[in-house]
DNA sequence: AATGAATGAGTCTTCATTCAT
DNA sequence: GATGAATGAAGACTCATTCAT
C-alpha cells in the first residue's frame, strides 16, 4: 500500500514534469530568474523571450499570458518546494531533536537550491489581494506549519521539548532568517567583508553557518527554560 | 527644561515638515502604501495621483520622476527607521539582557509603525543592481548591525552572554522573523484562525506575541550552552 | 518737410525701442539665442525663463504666449534688419559699383551682427504655412529686393552693368552665400582647418573673406559678358 | 554589357529596397515631408503616423525612436544625395568649364529632386551640437568640397580658370543660392508675381533659370579678372 | 506548430499656460 | 506688478497580446 502511494506520487511528479515541454521549461526558467531579480511587473515578456531565446509570441502561445506563465511556474516549482518530511516524522530511529535537525537541513537545502523561486514567493506573499498564486503560497505555508507542529508536538510528548512554544513564530524564524540570508546575501557579503569570495564558496559557507546557527537556535529555544 | 525639550522636538518636526510640504508628504504617503502593496513597477504614477487626490503632473512637478519620488520617500522615512540605541547602549543602569529587550521592543515598534515602508524595503533589498536606494538600505543595515554587535559584545564582556555567537545571523533572525510576521500577516491570520479579529487588535496581539517570543529566543540563544 | 518725416521715422524707432522694457528685452534676447540654436519648437519656455533668469510665468505674462514672444522678437529685431540704403541710392558721389560694394558690406555687417536672429529667419522662411512672421519675412525680402533692383537698374542705365541680370537670383546669391557661411560656420571651420581660431578672430576673417569674395563676384556677374 | 549594367543597377535597387521594407520607406517619406515643413521638434510621431497611415506604435517598432527614424532617413537619403562626379572629373573629353556646368546641373537636379530632404539638412546644419546627423552632413559637405576643389584646380592647371579663387565660398554660393531658391520658393513666387503658376511648371522654370544663372556666374567668377 | 508583424492601451514625462495671491 | 503652484493636454515610448500565415 505504502509503495503504491509512493509510486502514485512519483508518477504524479512524473506527470507534472512531463506536463511542460522543453520550450516551456526553458521559458519558465528564464522568467523565474528575471522575476526574482526585477519583480513580476518589472519584467517584460520581451525580456523573458530574449533571456529564453524564444520568439516573443511564444509566451502567449504557450501560456496564454504573462500572469498564467507565473502561475505555471508556481505549479511547476511549487511541487518540490514543499517540505518532504512525512517519512522523517514516522521514523522511529530518530530522536525529536534529530528530526528538527533534518527539517532544518532539508529547508536550507531547498531554499538555496531554488533561490530565485524563493525570492518570487517572498515578493508575492506581500501582496494583499488574493490570487491563485497567493492561494498556493498559503497552502504551502499551512502544510509546512502542520509538519513542523507535528514534529514539535512529538518532542513535547517525549518530554524533550518544553511546553508553550509559539510554533507559528518559530516557523517564521526558520523561514524568515533563511529568507533574509538568501534575499539579502549581497548585504551579508559586505557586512562580513566577503566581497571577493566566489559565489559557490559563499553559498556553501552561508549554508554551513546557517545550519549550525539554526540548529543551535532551535535546540536552545525548544529546551531552554527562562 | 521640559519646555526646551518640547521646543526642540517641535523644531525637529518643523524641519521635517519644511523639507517636504504637505502635498509632497501626501503624495509620498499614498505612494508608500501602493508601492508596499503592488511593488514599485506595479504601481503607476496615475495610481499614485489618484490615491493622493492630486493632479497626475504634480508627481513629476514635485519629485521629478517616479524614481525620485521613491528616493525622496526613503530619505523621508529612512531617517526615523534606523534604530536609536546610542543612549541605551551607554546606559549603565541596564543589564545587557535588559538592553537586548529594549532593542527588541524598539525594533518591533518601528517595524509595525512603518509596515508599508518596511515592505518596500523588503522588496528593494532583493534587487541585485545597486542604486541610491539599495545604498541607503545597506547603510541602515550596517548601522543596525554595529549597534547590535556592540550590544552583544557588552554582554559577552560582562560574562552574561556566551561566546561564539553569529551576530549577523542573529540580526537576521530579529529582522527576518519580524519581517515574515509583518509581510505575511494574512497568512498568520489564517493559520491561527484569527480571520475575524479587527486589524488593530490583531496587530496588538502580534506585537505582544512577537515581543515575548523574541525576548525568550534571544535569551536562549545568548545564554544556552549546547 | 523731409526733416519732419525723418523725425517721425526716428520717433517710431524710438517708440518701438521703448516699447519693450528691460525684462522683456532680456527675455527676447535669451529666446533669440535659444531659438537660433534649437529651433522654435525645440525650445521650451522653461529653457527661455532659465536662460533669461526670469520667472517662468513672466513669459506668458509679458508676451501672452511663446508664439507671441517670437512675433515680438521679429517686431523688435526686424526693424533694424532691413537694409538701409535709401540715402546710398540717392548719393550722387558714388558710382554704381561703389553702391553695390556698400550694399554688400552693409548686408554682411547686419547678418554677422544678428547671427542668431538670422538663423531663426532662415528656419522660419522654410515653413510653408503663412503667419505674421512669414508675412514679415516676405515684406523684408521684398523691400530688400526693391532696393537691389533699383541699385542695379541705376548701374544698367549708366551702362556700367550688363543687361539681362536675374536680380532675384542675384539677391539669393548675396543672401544665400552669406547665410550658408553664418549658419554652417562650424563646417567652414573644419573644412578650412581653423578649429583652433578664437571665435572673434574667425568671424573677422569670415567677414573679410566674404566681403572680398562677394564684391568680386558681383563685379564679375554684373559686368562679365559670356 | 548593357544587361550587366542593368542587372547591377537592379541589384543596387534591390539592396536599397531590402534595407528598408515598404512600410519603413512609407514612414520615412511621410516623416521627411513633415520634418521639412515643420522641423524635427515641431513634428510629433503622431503626425508622422497619421501622414504615413500607419499605427502610432509602428514608428518605435520599426525605428526605435523618433531620433533614430531621422537617422535612418539620413542613411536612406544621404547615400544618393552626395555628388557623383568621379567619372566626370576623369573624363578627358570635357573641358573644365563643361565639367563645371555638369556639376551645376547635377547639383540642381539633386536638390530639386530631394527638396524635402534638403530642407531638413538645411535646418540640421544650423544646430551647433554634434550628432550622428551633423556628422553625416559634414562628411557630405567635405566630400562635395573636395570634388569641387579638384574640378577647379583642373581648370586652373589648364590655365582656363584664374588663380586665387575662394573655393569654399564658391561652393557656398552654389549651395547657398540653390538652397535659398528651394527653401524660400514661395517668396520667389510672390516677388516675381508667379502666384498662379502650377507647381511643376514653376519648378521647371526655377531649375532652368537657376542653371543659366549659375553657369554664367561660375564662368564669370572663374575667369573674370577684376 | 510557430512566428513576424502589428496594435490599442498604457507607461512616464514635459509642455505652455493659467490662476490665486 | 509679479510669481509659485498647479494643471490639462500632449509628448515619446513600451506594454502584453493578437493574428494572418
Amino acid at each position: 500500500m505504502f509503495v503504491l502511494i509512493k509510486r502514485l506520487f512519483s508518477f504524479a511528479v512524473f506527470i507534472r514534469v512531463m506536463e511542460y515541454n522543453d520550450k516551456q521549461v526553458q521559458i519558465m526558467e528564464a522568467a523565474e530568474k528575471l522575476f526574482a531579480e526585477q519583480g513580476f511587473a518589472g519584467t517584460s515578456v520581451r525580456d523573458i523571450a530574449e533571456a529564453a531565446h524564444v520568439n516573443l509570441a511564444m509566451i502567449s502561445y504557450y501560456f496564454g499570458s504573462k500572469e498564467k506563465l507565473m502561475e505555471a511556474m508556481f505549479h511547476h516549482r511549487g511541487v518540490d518546494f514543499k517540505l518532504q518530511l512525512e517519512n522523517i516524522l514516522q521514523n522511529k530511529n530518530l530522536s525529536p531533536i534529530q528530526k528538527v535537525e533534518r527539517l532544518i537541513d532539508d529547508y536550507i537545502e531547498r531554499i538555496f537550491k531554488k533561490q530565485s523561486f524563493h525570492k518570487i514567493m517572498a515578493r508575492e506573499q506581500m501582496v494583499s489581494s488574493s490570487s491563485p498564486i497567493t492561494e498556493q503560497i498559503y497552502e504551502m505555508k499551512q502544510r509546512n506549519f502542520s509538519l513542523i507542529k507535528e514534529l514539535i508536538q512529538q518532542g513535547q510528548k517525549a518530554g524533550q521539548f518544553k511546553k508553550n512554544i509559539d510554533i507559528s513564530l518559530l516557523m517564521m524564524t526558520l523561514t524568515g532568517t533563511s529568507s533574509q540570508l538568501v534575499t539579502a546575501q549581497h548585504y551579508y557579503r559586505k557586512i562580513n567583508h566577503l566581497e571577493d569570495m566566489p559565489v559557490e564558496e559563499l553559498e556553501k559557507l552561508m549554508k554551513k553557518k546557517l545550519s549550525i546557527y539554526l540548529k543551535n537556535l532551535f535546540k536552545a529555544v525548544l529546551t531552554y527554560e527562562g
